[in-house]
DNA sequence: AGCACGCCGACT
DNA sequence: GTCGGCGTGCTC
């Protein structure tokens, strides 16, 4: 077949249509990358289809510049998935697309393994230092590009523009400058013999089974498996049976799941390479492992969010692990998708099955269940036979109660403690203090550009916003009257410091961000409880996540009480999960765990609801409520957000917005709103929401409505974006 | 989004 | 007299 002779190219500009240009005779078909112009610039694009004629008139067709794959970088299934995500979340192709790259790759790094590297010899740097070469500016450029290091052909053509190889010829012609084609690094680390996994019980053995009769055709599942069933080992069978069938796996988890437990429970059971992406990677390492994967030299890739869109060879199945996970919704930038919901969608194309796992699966993954969209699987008994923990609450209008921990909760510290068992303190607000108060004229340290309190940090002697990272040294006295201050409310650091007196000569262990802040740290942390080193833990969110404390008997939520009133109609099911996940983590091993909630509130019914049905009983009522208030799933959402420096501007905005939207049936628009915290870094932010009974409606409304949003006066003056089906509302 | 062009204020 | 503020127009 000849070349085709017009590209309809994806361009990474927020502009929602894709660019044509002449093909001068390259056999270019979809997924292919091109280097094409664009206005003065000159841009990196992906070939989305190819066609015989355009509409665009000749003198305004430029022709491609430069091919720079010669297999696609995305197969038919994921550009199908790539359009399909443009479409459903109405965002820019190009955009969708860069969002599925590598930076490297959307720089026009090569796919292959080998890259042309160049370097300066002796005579060049003597050359160099004599003022060579004396009338080429651009080949003093490139001379002096590499004097400090080597450089690859991509980061010459990055750094001097497209000439740059005309001025390679005469500098290597006089032996100043040398290249070498050469591996673009180490292949990812060859894995040992395959491990054996333990035996399965009765349940897991039936979810492998089903799940793996399903090999070779679309099936969604839910494995609903509480805290220690062993989750994990029906994926590795699952990823088991998929490689013997010769196919690839794509395993998803949540930003912070992505331990070297999890990570190593893989490598060691397979004989295969496995790629990891995650959001630690330098730019270099995520091009690695997606050159592993996308050659198929790695047939398991373990990722998080965007991992969604890595290459794998011969899919055989997608596995996203605590699918309930609100950071599988990517929250900033442009591109806001749902990877749980991609990753659904992208087994449906590949025709593969879906294994969506968690303790506590989010109401919309409950409700596809109920309404026969996935299959459920469950898996109740817990691995080593742990009996389930006794859960009970504290009221704390009714007990003393010291640094925020009341005294029956401490007596159980004790108790535990003096059993040889360790504790696990659950406190989701990092810090010494959340406030610092003048106790005589009642100041209350604020934040500049936020709408938000500071944080009082001790150790560090420093006042933080959370929410903008501004920094202030902790004052001594009241600025406004000069009295003294003081710190007032619970952080993790002030517990700590307060564990430490009322249980003088334990060790204690911190584990929060302010802890862990570089690779390694959270392992170090974990070690030092796992090993017993540490009796008592405490901890932020970052202690309900995938890690497994053999000896902690009990746990202490300290608070569960934010959450319990908010205007946000998805906080009772975050508490519902987070309370769930934190209990998970007592007597995982063979003694029996105990889980002790402070509230003010033990009559309310989301937590005696919780204590009386567990999870299963919550989510029916809470999906009953959601019904009864016409929330999601029963409803669609999307939510306009946008920011600016002024509060007027961003309403301004918003309210046009409305206004062009008149009277659309079916759709219901509630606000504009100031968001909740509205200053946040010295911008403002406000919400417009869309409701609607279906997608459909929704989908076809947004399609129209969008593109005159765009032509707002206003919308230039403000930051916004769509986001559909958000996660957090104002 | 970039990037350029195009007209009005405080500085080498 | 120019450097530079951001309004507005365009990108196959």
């Amino acid at each position: 077949m000849p070349p085709a002779p017009i590209l309809r190219v994806a361009l990474p500009t927020p502009l929602r249509q894709l660019f044509d240009y002449r093909n001068p005779g390259h056999p270019m078909r979809p997924g292919m990358r091109v280097r094409v112009p664009f206005g003065r610039q000159r841009l990196v694009g992906v070939v989305m289809a190819t066609a015989e004629t355009t509409d665009v008139p000749a003198e305004r067709l430029k022709a491609v510049l430069q091919p720079l794959d010669d297999r696609p970088v995305f197969d038919a299934g994921l550009l199908e998935l790539l359009r399909w995500a443009a479409g459903y979340y109405h965002h820019p192709i190009g955009e969708v697309v860069a969002a599925a790259l590598p930076k490297a790759l959307r720089l026009g790094a090569s796919v292959s393994a080998w890259e042309e590297r160049w370097h300066i010899t002796p005579a060049g740097r003597a050359a160099h230092l004599a003022g060579e070469p004396k009338r080429s500016p651009r080949r003093q450029a490139l001379l002096a590009a590499l004097l400090g290091t080597e450089r690859t052909a991509a980061e010459l053509r990055e750094q001097l523009g497209e000439s740059w190889r005309a001025a390679t010829r005469p500098l290597a012609e006089r032996g100043w400058i040398e290249s070498a084609q050469v591996p673009c690094g180490p292949p990812p680390a060859q894995s040992g013999p395959p491990g054996r996994g333990p035996a399965l019980n009765e349940e897991q053995r039936a979810a492998t089974e089903r799940i793996q009769a399903s090999l070779g055709r679309f099936d969604a599942f839910v494995l609903q498996g509480v805290t220690g069933s062993g989750k994990t080992e029906v994926y590795l069978r699952v990823t088991e049976q998929a490689l013997a069938l010769g196919r690839g796996a794509l395993v998803l988890v949540p930003e912070i799941g992505l331990t070297p437990q999890l990570v190593g429970r893989f490598r060691e059971r397979f004989g295969v390479p496995l790629a990891v992406l995650h959001s630690g990677l330098t730019d270099p390492e995520r091009l690695l492992a997606w050159r592993a994967a996308f050659t198929g030299h790695a047939r398991v890739v373990l990722g998080t969010r965007s991992a969604v869109f890595a290459p794998v060879a011969d899919l055989g199945v997608i596995i996203a692990d605590e699918e309930h996970d609100a950071s599988y919704k990517q929250h900033d930038g442009g591109f806001r998708y749902s990877a749980r919901d991609l990753a659904v969608m992208r087994a449906r194309g590949a025709a593969v099955p879906v294994v969506l796992g968690s303790a506590t699966p989010a109401l919309e993954t409950l409700h596809n269940v109920a309404a026969g969209r996935y299959t459920r699987l469950a898996l109740t008994r817990r691995a080593a036979e742990a009996a389930p923990p006794r859960i009970a609450l504290i009221d704390l209008r009714a007990h003393a109660h010291t640094a925020g921990l009341s005294t029956p909760a401490a007596q159980a510290i004790e108790r535990h403690l003096g059993a040889g068992g360790q504790a696990l303190v659950f406190l989701n607000r990092r810090g010494y203090a959340p406030t610092l108060l003048c106790t005589a004229c009642g100041w209350i340290a604020p934040c500049r550009d936020c709408d938000a309190r500071l944080t009082v940090h001790l150790g560090a002697r420093e006042l933080r916003c959370h929410h903008c990272g501004a920094h202030a040294p902790l004052p001594e006295r009241c600025p406004q009257c000069g009295f003294a201050v003081k710190p007032v409310g619970q952080g993790t650091e002030r517990l700590e410091e307060a564990l430490a007196q009322r249980f003088a000569g334990v060790p204690c262990v911190r584990l929060d961000r302010d802890v862990v802040r570089r690779r390694g740290d959270l392992e170090a942390a974990v070690q030092r409880v796992v090993s017993g080193e540490g009796r008592i833990l405490v901890g932020t969110q970052m202690v309900t996540k995938g890690h497994d404390f053999p000896n902690v008997t009990l746990v202490v939520v300290l608070n569960a009480d934010q959450g319990l009133f908010s205007t946000d109609f998805r906080a009772p099911e975050r508490l519902a999960q987070t309370i769930v996940q934190v209990a998970g983590r007592a007597g995982r091993g063979t003694r029996p765990g105990e889980v002790l909630i402070q509230t003010e509130f033990p009559d309310h019914p989301l937590l005696t609801g919780l204590l009386g049905e567990g999870y299963e009983g919550f989510a029916r009522t809470a999906l009953a409520e959601r019904q009864q208030a016409a929330w999601p799933p029963f409803t669609r959402l999307a939510a306009v957000r946008d920011s600016a420096r002024t509060a007027e501007a961003a309403l301004q905005f918003l309210t046009d917005a409305r206004a062009l939207a008149g009277g659309a049936r079916g759709i219901r628009l509630l606000g504009p709103v100031p968001a909740a915290m509205a200053k946040r870094a010295g911008r403002f932010h406000a919400q417009l929401l869309l409701e609607s009974p279906g997608r459909g409606g929704l989908h076809q409304f947004l399609e129209a409505w969008l593109p005159r949003l765009e032509e707002l006066p206003s919308a230039r003056r403000v930051r916004w974006a769509l986001d559909v089906d958000p996660m957090e509302l104002f």
